[in-house]
DNA sequence: TCTCGCTTTTGGAACGATCCAGAACGGCAC
DNA sequence: GTGCCGTTCTGGATCGTTCCAAAAGCGAGA
């Protein structure tokens, strides 16, 4: 009754081409729509693989042809909505050109990306998107990578740059110059005393981020403490943990920048948690501009990435880079906007 | 300088053969560790297939074995955290046990789904796991996908029932169980007028946590008054502009359970706007806790579903049925458990 | 009828792996 | 030397497609 039948023989061109008296380079013909079959022929044969329920085997093609037809996606923390959205973005346009994601997370270990990209591999993808984790580097990728597949390093730089390295394309956020126009808005709200708050100093983007603050602090001539630096993982959760360093430093700092959306949303309930009104007692911003940014209590001021469409944007390159493998490698760096909303309050004393 | 080195011609089989005369066949042993091969002949194939960087054709081995190494997983909605986390777990174990995970989105969309499924199924999955769109249906998920491979339904039942259907497995939450807890202790907290917010009532998933709802209504002597059925599209954005409709009901509610956990932090923020502090003026339970369930503010009282094991899950039960293909199909249904947090307070009034 | 040129079709060899039947080898007993 | 056995290795066919060179079909003009 509810026993599954014997998963019937795969119908083949061998089967449309016995079953409309044709030779199986025919049907082939068909199949790509060329051009030089005549139209009565081809009627026959759609109508054939329709009756029988033919379905294309592109792996076999792909093995002839000695092309591929699937992008692999490696990310480091598809729990974090940013890549989540980032991951529907790549999926999005990859299906639409007709392309199949090959999924792979590494969970921000290095070893498991290694693992992960030389599975993946096997499968013979077209090219790879690879968002690193935090401790990964560049020479173990292309000790496993190597020539066999074009490389879009997204989101994140590789520790221990080499000479090879010019032949991977790279697509970063504007990390600097968003998080210097996110210090900027906190200054000209009044604050004086602002830390900079999660992440770890492992990360480029991290590095990035710290820079741009100090770079806008030094321009408005503000100290920057060594307390007001407090690093944490890059989750809600660890961030909630550390918000209490804060408050450790000689001087208390009045807002903070934050490295990203997930950290402030954290900061926020730790903020709580001490008795503390985010927006309101305690200015922060955060980086990536997650939906729950704009629907949080109080809503969050953050540095809009558009995660959805950068997924489409790495499609695209490396895409392109497909269709012209010599072309220079390139490095597109995506603008980042800051918007304001509530938790960029002035100072309480202001 | 950076101009792309062409990609050298594939190291094969017939490579190493050749680079340690050897025949064919026996690096092939090799690669997949036969016990036939000599001690020596095999260190000296594995130092050649070293030397000259090969990597193993995965495609090709499955064209001639018949065999496949990946898993086709289709979900309606990435962005929600629910998903990103249940295909996080997917990949997990999918990946531990060497497959690979086929990824596509379909956003809602049933045509989108149909489209996917058949450019999926091209490459040959070894079977497939499911979420599908709300208006989804059997018959053509039937059409398309036929006996190609095994199908696992997840979280959502499909419209419109066919004979076959019991060949395909199923991964489903205790929906009216977990419903009916949650408007169990609301009504212990002292409410007397709960609705039910959010969700639409194509989807099986909500169909079944409204009649738990009813049920623990019913079964407490407590009316349900047809206002008290908001519907909305699962998402944050919708329900946060559906609050409003709560209290043009002729009796306004003093708490809502609402479809899930994305629903009830949306109508959080649509109280807020309101005036009303939810956790305080008014009651309100999720659906799934997703990690921002319990760091809102107040956090939310919710059931949790644990995404991340229920994708682990998912992957086993595909694999199992890959290994049985025989034998009866499974309908697996989850237990939820009910994670009493600040978002269930008693009525304002008690 | 024969040849030319154009359209349409085709057989067989790839692609890179696996499978299978049997070969080569060495040792050992007769 | 011969037969037998167990271990180790191998050539060729095969999976489902594409590619290519060549064949077949077909009017038209000589």
């Amino acid at each position: 009754m509810s026993s599954h039948a014997p998963i019937g023989r795969k119908v083949t061109l061998n089967d449309i081409a016995a079953g409309c008296d044709v030779s199986r380079a025919t049907v082939s013909l068909v199949l790509r729509g060329s051009p030089l079959v005549h139209k009565l022929t081809r009627a026959r044969v759609e109508d054939e693989l329709r009756r029988q329920g033919y379905v294309y085997n592109r792996a076999a093609a792909n093995l002839r042809r000695r092309s591929s037809s699937s992008i692999a996606l490696i990310l480091n923390d598809l729990a974090n909505p940013f890549f989540a959205e980032f991951a529907a973005g790549v999926d999005e346009a990859l299906g639409a050109a007709g392309f199949v994601t090959l999924l792979g997370c590494t969970g921000e270990s290095a070893e498991r990306e290694q693992a992960v990209l030389g599975s993946l591999l096997e499968h013979g993808p077209g090219g790879i998107i690879l968002s690193p984790a935090e401790r990964s580097n560049a020479h173990d990728v292309l000790a496993v990578v190597g020539r066999r597949a074009p490389l879009l390093l997204f989101n994140r730089e590789l520790g221990g740059t080499l000479p090879e390295f010019a032949h991977w394309d790279q697509l970063m956020l504007d990390n600097q110059h968003g998080a210097r126009l996110a210090t900027e808005h906190l200054i000209a709200r009044g604050h004086r005393r602002i830390a900079f708050f999660g992440g770890h100093h492992d990360s480029s983007s991290c590095r990035q981020r710290h820079a741009g603050y100090v770079e806008a602090m030094h321009t408005a001539r503000l100290r920057t403490e060594p307390d007001w630096r407090i690093e944490c993982a890059p989750t809600r959760l660890d961030a909630a943990h550390r918000a209490s360093a804060l408050f450790d430093a000689t001087h208390t700092p009045t807002a903070a920048v934050c490295y990203n959306d997930a950290v402030a949303l954290g900061l926020m309930l730790g903020l709580h948690q001490r008795g503390l009104r985010p927006g309101q007692d305690f200015a922060l911003t955060g980086f990536d501009d997650i939906a729950e940014a704009a629907l949080g209590m109080p809503s969050l001021t953050t540095l809009s990435t558009a995660p959805h469409e950068r997924g489409r944007q790495a499609a695209q390159l490396v895409m392109q880079r497909l269709q012209q493998p010599q072309a220079a490698s390139c490095q597109t760096i995506a603008p980042v906007q800051l918007v304001v909303r509530e938790s960029s309050c002035p100072p309480p004393t202001a």
